[in-house]
DNA sequence: CGCTATAATACTCACTTTGAGCATTTATAG
DNA sequence: CTATAAATGCTCAAAGTGAGTATTATAGCG
């Protein structure tokens, strides 16, 4: 949808800007998370955005397919920034960023680009297992040394208590949500490498180039958040699947185990899926039903039911 | 956060492009939601952004304040979009839309900047009276209209089931959320005046220039959604206030009438507020208590509680 | 062939959260 | 003193959730 407007608005800038863009391309490989990275996996795929582009997104993707071979199903936007310190002196470069699902198709096409589990980024992320021993052994402490390190005792409680919330601690619940407040709170506790440059990391987790890792955070965190409110998880099955199946991309995405029995009346009592008829018996137990996701939810529920308490008409 | 780099990700493309940074600034003012205008009512303050700008955000706090004098408590990005026909041939400008919140201070600077009523952009997105008569007299006929002319069954039945979900047509209900869906299905339909140039409009409503009332359209439809979440209402309100006054802001946000009792209930057992100790007497009935927001819960909840069916641990 | 491990699937029950409404209290304006 | 307008309190049923227990269907094995 453009309009076009015979006086423009402004005079455009004299020196203009570059424009980048950014892809989280995500996709659920054998129960585990999975992104795609180039640059022997320190970068997301990006590429300027250029006047032959058609669209912000369709430059993306023209972007992604040429660097990765992957094509991208859904997409929405994540964040735009601009940064100050790249490039030349008097010409800034905006960053626009995107998170797009995929199914893997395992085209090895290589070319310098490779799916990695997300969790090599952000080890302090996946709580499937329970809260990781890294956190009684390594964040935790470091984090309270970092707060007592503040000027002033509110400030040393203020520093705590961010910390706290954010990554479960105290009397606090983990909130898998919170990916991108605990990255920069790492960040600006000097816990993770981008943040000192050469040496080396006091967490574990592969670092990237740029803010490309702040980028990633974003974009996991904008899923972790959707999948509760929109069928998205979809975009990231194959075409049919059982109900554990499904559960277990769920889990693998928010790092957390679910309750099976109540998951499955969550999906069923939504009528997010219909049977195919099929049945998988690989799982060595009774087999299990596969499904299909019901195409016609996405017309039926445009949007959430409401949190308001509405007054009736 | 920022991280230098030594090797650049990209070479910065030849031309380069034009960024634009737009606001939606929004206050309640005497229970009706209004935006800052610029331009005779015709645009959403706006600017270029500029080198000597620290920032996306604060490039766009200098625009605001320079154009309306008016200062942003609350922003946050709405979206980034590239124009193709604006400008100069070869030169693509990107704009980079914000929402803001403030409290009206009734600076008249006039500076050829008003608050007008956002119902004026959208007339049928008001529903606290009940449906608009506009629905039964103009929208549904027309969009039925519009539905007819589709070629082929099957897309005849398509669009008007797009119509008959965005505007609670048939047996859906309304979702005051959909207010993007709506206003550019109503583009589609050709209803709305930035689609006809010259033409009569079919339906009442203010157009604006450019795609600035479609801007418009993602802020409210963002911030009816946000206020279900979290406690962005206080934004817009004073100091102190009543569970009344509180309550009509919300509904003059969402454009709905809610349930006063359960309304207080909600907002009570949440402890979002604290008495102020102060009551307000003017209302004629009896004396309102006052509160005032608590800041804590900023501060404690970090976020929305968990949809899925978690495990125990 | 019957036994065992592994899942899938079914059903229960207490507890919490909502939607809807009635009832009571405390003011102001005549 | 009375009518009116709010503010505030309280109830109750229905729907939604958290946490289990119980049952059914397979494959693999001795």
């Amino acid at each position: 949808m453009t309009t076009e407007t015979k006086e423009p608005l402004h005079i455009p800038a004299g020196h203009g800007v570059a424009a980048e863009l950014i892809a989280v391309l995500v996709a659920v490989i054998s129960e585990a998370p999975h992104i795609m990275t180039i640059r022997d996996a320190r970068a997301l795929p990006s590429g300027p955005f250029e006047s032959s582009h058609r669209s912000l997104q369709s430059g993306l993707r023209e972007w992604v397919e040429q660097q990765t071979g992957h094509p991208i199903g859904y997409m929405e936007q994540l964040y735009t920034f601009a940064d100050r310190d790249r490039g030349e002196a008097d010409k800034r470069t905006i960053s626009i960023s995107y998170l797009g699902l995929t199914r893997e198709e395992s085209r090895a096409d290589a070319r310098d680009s490779e799916w990695r589990d997300w969790y090599d980024y952000f080890p302090w992320e996946d709580h499937r297992k329970g809260t990781p021993e890294l956190f009684e052994a390594v964040v935790a402490p470091r984090l309270r040394q970092w707060a007592d390190e503040a000027p002033g005792k509110a400030a040393r409680a203020d520093r705590w208590q961010r910390a706290a919330i954010t990554f479960g601690l105290d009397e606090f619940a983990w909130n898998e949500e919170l990916v991108l407040q605990r990255y920069e709170l790492l960040y600006e506790a000097g816990l993770v490498t981008e943040a000192e440059r050469g040496q080396k990391p006091v967490l574990p987790g592969r670092a990237m180039l740029a803010d490309h890792r702040r980028i990633l955070a974003t974009g996991i965190a904008r899923l972790r958040a959707k999948i509760k409110y929109r069928p998205v998880v979809f975009e990231l099955m194959p075409p049919a699947f059982s109900l554990l199946q499904l559960q277990r991309s769920v889990e693998a995405l928010a790092g957390r185990l679910l309750h099976k029995q109540n998951f499955r009346r969550l999906i069923e009592q939504q009528e997010l899926v219909e049977e195919t008829g099929l049945s998988s018996f690989e799982t060595g137990g009774r087999p299990a039903k596969l499904f299909r996701f019901r195409q016609a939810v996405l017309a039926e529920r445009a949007a959430a039911g409401t949190k308001l308490p509405l007054l009736r008409p």
